[in-house]
DNA sequence: CATGAATGAGGATTCATTCAT
DNA sequence: TATGAATGAATCCTCATTCAT
């Protein structure tokens, strides 16, 4: 989380910032990307860089964070009408605002993208401190449900299943 | 390509090399891939490394070279068969010849896998002067033979599907 | 010397103020203590800060101001009482004082050890404009005395004698 | 310890390089002192410092190693005849030997001084990874012997004692 | 050809101080 | 007077590449 500081900053200085964050991590990979260029896009002075965000790992972790919580408002309704439809209904309906989401916003599809081929590097997982991953897990949540109800074949190996559910999604998000 | 000097070396050194860049493409991104590493894996010299190779890119794009042959060497023989098939089983053997070939290469694979998600960087092109992508070529090939011998339907979108059946290419290396 | 509107702040936030910096200054050398952990452990702002000092420099120097007067005080009796006692009493009275005034003020007794291993560093010297040590030529003046009341041999060397007896108080000092 | 890189060097170039850090490290503190200034002085450049050291911490370590070792030469004949010499003598004989290093090496006994006196703060025991002082153990081993040899009053806080006879030490050292 | 030392531009980060309100 | 955001020079360190032997 940024400091205070941060959110202390007009709407408009911290948009201006946010969005030369998301400009430089859509175009360049987590090591790529340079505070120097978000700065100069943000057009802020190093220093206060440095005043809102403890450094680099913050304003990216920062910007994943925005990403979840953009793209839980998409599926939130879909979620909250899971009990009345059908495990493949609700899957269709999941993926159809998956695409809402990664078309609205473009640059936050790109960065969730490079987030999961980069999420295998060793390094990488050090700065994200992500061990398991919240989609496989939601899946995976979904899965047992549908099991329960019936509606899946409870031969299924949830994880492997949950886990390509998981691929297909960001398949998708690349096509677009 | 390697200078001259590469070539002259003995196989088991210009092996040592490779299989060096291999294991660290492959751990790595691009930009994240250390030519200190490959060297020391290597065992050889720093300075001897830039008397075969122009630079880091050049190396990578050797590595990219010698993937793509050996793929093109698991591909050749279905390729060769066909005229003899109809569309549908002549992708399927494709296919199956891409997952032999994971398998048997897991670092290529990973190597690929990485490509293909780093393509869309801005540094990255430049780096690999790629513009168009092979692969998509060769689907697009084989999709208009299939349309001409009246398999697929010709409505379809050539272009975009031979996007499609590259991405689904790189989905299954990424299960494997 | 701090600026006008330092002294015209409330008691209460001049002595939060001191009492920060000598928190500060006692855990840390000169050149290691921060602005603003002090300006954090007085609860005043940055800026503020700087209203009342010029710079980290006079806060210093005024932190050592405090310090020689609170010692001053301790020894002011025993000076007065200086034409009464030879020389040796003398002395040890004094030092009887520096253990009293080290025990009742381990942070400014922390200070001022720092402040003579520092005093060596050309550095340090330009930000005290010190050139000559009061301790010391303190110590020439009663030894001045002490020859002249024929208790001390005049064949010492002043100077160095001045400069042992103050080091030696600072190796008490040390050893509290 | 610098790295191998460092040993290879020409011995010309090697002096060059300490001889500039003892500079450095004799007018500043750790913290203080500048991997520039050290480079500057040495004539070399940035990058190649840090082929032959780790970082600023590690030279600075060598620094106090070779401090060590040099000591040492100066105290092993004295320590050698322990056995002949009863407990005042010896003691005698080792600051004897103790002010002729700190008069042939006046920038190591400059850095041993702020070594001793910047040993409190909390960072730089992380950065020596010293928690006990050698020299104190020393003394607390010949204070054992003399104990048992009879020369020296059981009754003594061995401790304290050796603590008082490092302080000695450095206090003796600081005066030359 | 082989070696490994030398280089320096460029990156992240720190912090005293200034500025605008 | 009080505030705290803004600044940027200075710091340590990295690493691809060049150079001299």
């Amino acid at each position: 989380m940024p400091k205070g500081t941060f959110f202390n900053l007009p709407e408009e200085k911290k948009e201006r910032i946010i969005d030369a964050a998301l400009d430089e991590f859509s175009e360049y990979s987590y090591f790529q990307a340079r505070v120097s260029n978000i700065v100069k896009k943000a057009g802020i002075a190093k220093g206060s860089f440095y005043q809102y965000f403890e450094d680099k790992k913050e304003i990216f972790k920062y910007i994943i964070d925005i990403m979840g919580e953009k793209k839980l408002k998409y599926l939130e309704d879909v979620i909250k009408k899971q009990p009345e439809m059908n495990f493949f209904n609700f899957l269709e309906e999941l993926y159809k605002e998956g695409i809402n989401f990664a078309t609205d916003h473009p640059r936050l599809n790109k960065i969730g993208n490079k987030l999961f081929s980069e999420s295998n590097n060793k390094l990488f997982k050090e700065i994200m401190e992500i061990n398991k991953n919240k989609s496989i897990d939601f899946y995976k949540n979904i899965l047992k449900n549908g099991v329960e109800n019936g509606e899946i074949d409870p031969r299924i190996d949830i994880n492997l299943t949950a886990h390509l559910l998981t691929k297909i999604n960001i398949f998708i998000g690349e096509l677009l």
